[in-house]
DNA sequence: ATCAATTAGTTTATAATCTGAACTATATGG
DNA sequence: CCATATAGTTCAGATTATAAACTAATTGAT
């Protein structure tokens, strides 16, 4: 026998540079100028074929084969006053959506957004997950879901896939929890694709301060390619985005910036290790310096009834409103010691931008002011232009920004129609 | 005028894919595969078609371009003992080389590097650069290069291109020395260009630890493949290897441990900043609290004169070796807060393997009781190996990996000659 | 109204490059 | 000396981008 077919491939190799791979990538990059497009008219095959280098001929048969799987639509006629035959202007297929979702401490959400990255609807829906266990989270999910289908079917949308954004460190690939100390979840396999049978992309994974981190970049025009995001929830989670693109590690786990060391030997962390900035500037180190909880019970202590997350965040921010004292001490000094944390990781990483969101966001007139002073204090004499920003985004942006990766991913790896 | 040429790329726009750029892709695959051959026999065109997942005929046609490109060459008959007739064994040009250098701020070497990685030869010029011009030390690198190119010639060897590695931050793509406080030097063009004319690929310019970090992961066998690099000079240099790939950064200073923050609002450092890494494990802190310098000085004090700084490392060694109580807590206190950023740094950047070089490496068997108990209190609890590895390279590694870089990078985008 | 000029988009021949099958080359072992 | 086996080459066929020619549609001047 003679014959030769393609090789077995042995472990560990890669896949080989074949012609088709050509028209796949070509294709992305026609579908993500599209997608990047920002003038107010939609653009033409003419000014992609310019945008992308490509010829008008080869970007043609492109987009015949992007409008063939419903990923681009023909949006009517282009007039601009000139000369010449007017062209036809390109979007995204506006019917087609993400789900998007969140399981976070306090509330489960969901939303829908569209090829552009844009939320067409969102609705959160308060509920204590800290003690659930994941079957009957995922079936609280499960009815969420059933709304927003309906909802999709009424509107002629058609929903391509889902994405799930928690506080804590997941397995994207296998969708699987690695980690979430806040719900509770160690090592956990949840049952994601029955929850969107028969859609396109299944359901992927996330960790909540990356999707947030995604939602600032592609939802806030003036956002930076690069920065380093933290996301003050019960934890503190961080994210990298370096040149609009997340840096997640080898193991998917890098931007963990609550566990900074800011005081070697210091005190104990949930984590385990000694000093981390979550033991200084973490959401309980605040609200007990603060005094609107009471401080540290040690075992023998009678227990005292806390209040609820949700008036916690009240009561400080009602503290904060009256100068009261003890509160702005408190969040100055997390401030502090966020900014000597955020410097090292700022220097570590090369990025000259922090980004803070969740309840950093929140505290941001309080906060920012011992962040820029401890900035100064930990950054270099010259030239460290270190910016800090507040996220104007709220509780959705996890959801939106999963839901917006999943698109991303969509239209950067678009399906090959052509292939047997 | 109906021509269609090209169209001209406005700024910002994307290269498009072509289908020449599919051969491109597999001439880098075919050549990194040759190069990353670990088994004894070299591997023949049909071994290369299996693990690359090509065809035979394929890979036939590739490497008879790379042979005639000269970065390839056929190595005799195969002979297994099977049946069937013998492939020709495939290995990379060993007449190939590239001349590998650096400049530090007691010496400067150089030395030549083949296409395998391997070093063939070098050579340490001790040299105080402390005060020297650019122009000066360039010039003593160009009486190193002669030396080399007489020998290259001698032995039939071809220069293909240069590296240079530096203590400071770097623009690579420029030749741009940014910022190399040990040296003195700042914002500075170097005249790399000139140093080897009539070459394939110029001199490229490299950071130091980034280079070791480089030289580590290619030269020693069981080295990880993603792993921090901490380089103990005379101030603390660090660089992020991950899969096997150079962590830099949007600006190419990612791993700057040296001033993490271990002591927020502690002691100022060099940089301007406060409480940095350095100001407590870098040479000088350890030389001082050990004893083996005087204290840092005040400006009003007498200036005592420091001895010379191969001097002051042989004294500190001296004193370990001795047992001496101040200069062994000196080390210890160091390695404790050098383990709180080491911490700290493998944490956000998702990373479980440290890897000390420099001075770090030869303080080994003092520092190391230290680091581990730092981690142990500065890590999780669980599920958290950190391995920390001494590197065995010398002084040669910065040199031998910069040209390992350049290498790399010419095995990766090899030069395609089908190009009108 | 008509036509030149201009721009958008399509058609078609050509070139690059991988694949698959057939073929040649060279060894082992009975 | 021949069956078997493996290495490597040759060549037709499939994809896909390019370049040039062509068709389509619009504006503005005559």
């Amino acid at each position: 026998m003679s014959g030769q077919q393609r090789q077995r491939v042995p472990p560990g190799a890669e896949t080989p540079g074949r012609v088709g791979d050509v028209r796949r990538g070509n294709l992305a990059r026609v579908l993500t100028a599209i997608a990047r497009w920002t003038s107010e008219q939609s653009p033409t095959r003419a000014q992609l074929a310019t945008l992308t280098g490509l010829t008008k001929a080869s970007v043609s048969s492109l987009v015949t084969e992007l409008i063939e799987q419903g990923l681009v639509v023909e949006i009517g006629q282009h007039r601009d006053g000139e000369r010449g035959r007017p062209g036809v202007g390109l979007g995204l297929d506006p019917s087609r959506c993400v789900l998007g979702m969140e399981v976070n401490v306090d509330y489960v959400s969901a939303g829908l957004v569209n090829l552009s990255g844009q939320p067409i609807n969102h609705a959160v829906l308060p509920r204590d997950n800290r003690s659930s266990r994941p079957e009957e989270v995922t079936g609280a999910l499960g009815e969420l879901i059933t709304e927003y289908r309906n909802f999709a079917t009424n509107q002629g949308l058609t929903i391509l896939g889902g994405a799930l954004a928690i506080p804590g460190l997941v397995d994207s690939r296998n969708s699987l929890v690695l980690h979430a100390p806040n719900l509770g979840w160690d090592g956990i396999r949840l049952g994601l694709a029955g929850l969107l049978p028969d859609t396109l992309l299944g359901v992927s994974l996330f960790n909540e301060a990356n999707a947030s981190a995604v939602a600032y970049r592609q939802s806030v025009p003036q956002a930076p390619a690069t920065f380093l995001f933290v996301s003050g929830e019960v934890g503190i989670g961080g994210a990298v985005v370096i040149d609009s693109e997340l840096f997640t590690g080898p193991h998917g786990a890098a931007g963990e910036i609550g566990h900074v060391i800011v005081q070697p030997g210091g005190s104990p962390c949930s984590c385990g290790a000694h000093g981390c900035l979550e033991t200084m500037a973490g959401q309980d180190a605040i609200y007990r310096a603060s005094g609107v909880l009471a401080p540290v019970r040690n075992p023998g202590q009678p227990v005292t009834t806390d209040p609820e997350p949700r008036e916690t965040i009240a009561l400080l921010h009602a503290a904060l409103v009256a100068g009261e004292p003890q509160a702005l001490d408190a969040v100055d000094r997390a401030g502090y010691y966020l900014g000597a944390a955020v410097a090292s990781s700022a220097r570590l990483l090369d990025v000259h931008t922090v980004v803070l969101g969740g309840h950093f966001a929140a505290l941001g007139q309080w906060i920012v002011p011992a962040l820029h002073r401890s900035a100064a204090d930990h950054g270099p004499a010259s030239g460290w232009p270190l910016r800090i920003i507040l996220s104007p985004l709220g509780a959705t942006a996890a959801l939106v920004g999963a839901a917006q990766s999943v698109v991303r991913d969509l239209l950067e790896h678009p399906p090959v129609a052509t292939q047997r």
